[in-house]
Formats: C-alpha cells, structure tokens, sequence
DNA sequence: CAATCGGGGTTCCCTAAAGGAACTTCGACT
DNA sequence: AGTCGAAGTTCCTTTAGGGAACCCCGATTG
C-alpha cells in the first residue's frame, strides 16, 4: 500500500499518528490499560488477526509505548504500559468522552468513568495548564514553535 | 484489506476510531481547523492522493464531522467543522500535546498554542468535568454503563 | 464564440497491508 | 515419548492506499 510516513512531517499530530495512527493501536493500548496484558487475551478480546496483532505490538514496542515483560520463566511476556504509553491514554479518554457524546445514542455509554479524587462519574475537561480555564479548539492562537520546519 | 468495522463494538473508542481511525482523517480534521477548507489545498498541503482525499471528506461528511458549503455561484464547496467535528479537536490538541512531549526532540515543538483566556503558551490538561482536579488513565475506575453489551 | 483555465473530483492500474487459517516452536506437564 | 498451551510465523486471498491521467463544467479571455 506504499503508505504515507506522517513522522517526518513538522505536526506533532501527524507523528503521533505515525505511533498510534491505525486503528488497532488505540484499542490495544485500551485493553492493556483495563489489564489485558497476554497475547492471547487481546487476540481473542479484539478479534484482530495475529499477524497484525504481531505486528502491531513490535512497533508499539519499538516506540517505547508497551514494554514486554517476562514471566513463568518461560519464554512467556506480557505487555505493560510505559510511563510515554501511559499518557496516551488521555487520548484514549478524550476519544471515549466524544463516542459516549456523539455515537452512543439512546443506550447511553458502555462504560462509566469513576474519578478516585471525588469519587463521582465523570469525564474528562480539556483545560489549560497554564491557568486552569477551558482550553478547546476554539480558544487557542497557533504560533510557530522553535521546531517549525524550516 | 476487508478491514473490521469497529463501529458495532460496545465501546466508545472503538466506535471513535471508526469516524477518525485512520491516519488521514485526523490530519483533514487538522487541515479544516486552522482554515484549510478546500480541496485542492487540502490535496496539496497533505500529500494525499485525490482518491483517498474523495473518500475520506465523503465519510466524514456522512459522519456530520464536516460539513459541506458551496460558495462562488459555481459547484464549488468549502468544507467546514460542525459542532461535532469542532468537538473532535480536542483529541487532536491532546495529540499534539503528546507529540510535543514526546517526539519534539531537540528542535522543540513546531507549533505552540496560545490561549486567549491567558494570552499564555500553554498545553491542555485533562480534568474531571465534575470536581476540576486531574483525570488521568490512573485515576478512574471504569463501571459498566447503560449502554454496556447485553 | 471557440479556446483556455481552474476547482473538484473520477478512473485505472499497481502495490502493499489486513484477514484468516494452518503450521511451528519450545518449555512444562503426564 | 506424547501432549498441552502460549506466542508467534507462514502463506494465501482480498482490499485499500498511492499515483498519474483523465473528465466535467462554469467562468474568463481573445
């Protein structure tokens, strides 16, 4: 298929996606966070074919995202998350935030986000880090940074 | 390919990735945002091929991610975020966000955000919607929901 | 008023990636 | 020695992406 390489374009958005930019990737990170962690376990839970599974754990892997983790002294791994594949789950819940919005319909969300700190179901709110208040599309200037190409 | 459809899964990720789960989509998306709005611009500044281009502006029209406006008297259109579609840039500034931290590399991130209410380079930062404090991959407990599957 | 232009696609062919099922490997257990 | 089970690997078929050429159609130009 001659794929397009997004990583070397000057977009933070396109080398992200050259990471998780297909759309096995993010369901895998998903299953591995909820403890899924055993080849066999997200093949039968995704339905996804193993050679693609295969594949898609390599490059996971290879970016720093999962990390293979040996147990039962047999040549056996399990796949964890790194700190880097860790906080892509944000973007997992940003994703889950927008489906249970726009593509749930009348059954309402498969699942329930409790947060630990009130203890209430939530969601996720995108603020600014700076001074706390909303920050979404709309309310943002983009300047070039010091790594704009050329 | 006979690619799996992600959209029947009782889940809100899976069901996002069947709108924007390849890699073009969120790129078109980002395109759109910053003021790219037609094809040949889009065509030109993302390398895609004009086939692919078709099929993905159809699907996200289908989808009411955008929206199409004739403009010029001719049949000519202007593609446009609906309030669904605008709804998505969250998920590609926490993209960003992610891609900043970790693939910049030494150059530094190619664009910086500024936010109006601050008038501060800043990033987004997820929050609970209900208490303000931070929301996390580690910091929820998921419960099955109402639309969860029988 | 014929010729040209430009935007927005459509067609065609080629290649590479996804699906799927069968097969392999290797240590552990019986 | 034979079987099991987890984790891949191989091979084949189908389909989606890349790329270039072509088409349509209203507007502009000479």
């Amino acid at each position: 298929m001659q794929r397009t390489q997004f990583g070397q374009m000057a977009c933070s958005i396109a080398r992200t996606l050259d990471v998780i930019g297909e759309p096995w990737s993010p369901l895998i990170l998903r299953d591995v966070w909820v403890g899924m962690r055993r080849f066999d376990q997200l093949q039968a839970d995704l339905g996804i074919s193993r050679k693609v599974l295969t594949e898609r754990l390599n490059h996971l892997v290879d970016q720093g995202v999962l990390a293979r983790h040996p147990y039962d002294n047999r040549p056996r791994y399990e796949y964890h998350l790194t700190t880097k594949g860790a906080e892509l789950v944000d973007l997992l819940m940003v994703m889950a935030g927008w489906g249970d919005r726009w593509l749930a319909g009348e059954a309402g969300p498969p699942v329930l986000y409790r947060h630990h700190a009130c203890g209430e179901i939530s969601n996720v709110d995108l603020r600014c880090a700076h001074c706390g208040e909303p920050m979404h599309g709309g309310d943002v200037d983009l300047l070039p940074g010091p790594g704009a190409s050329p």
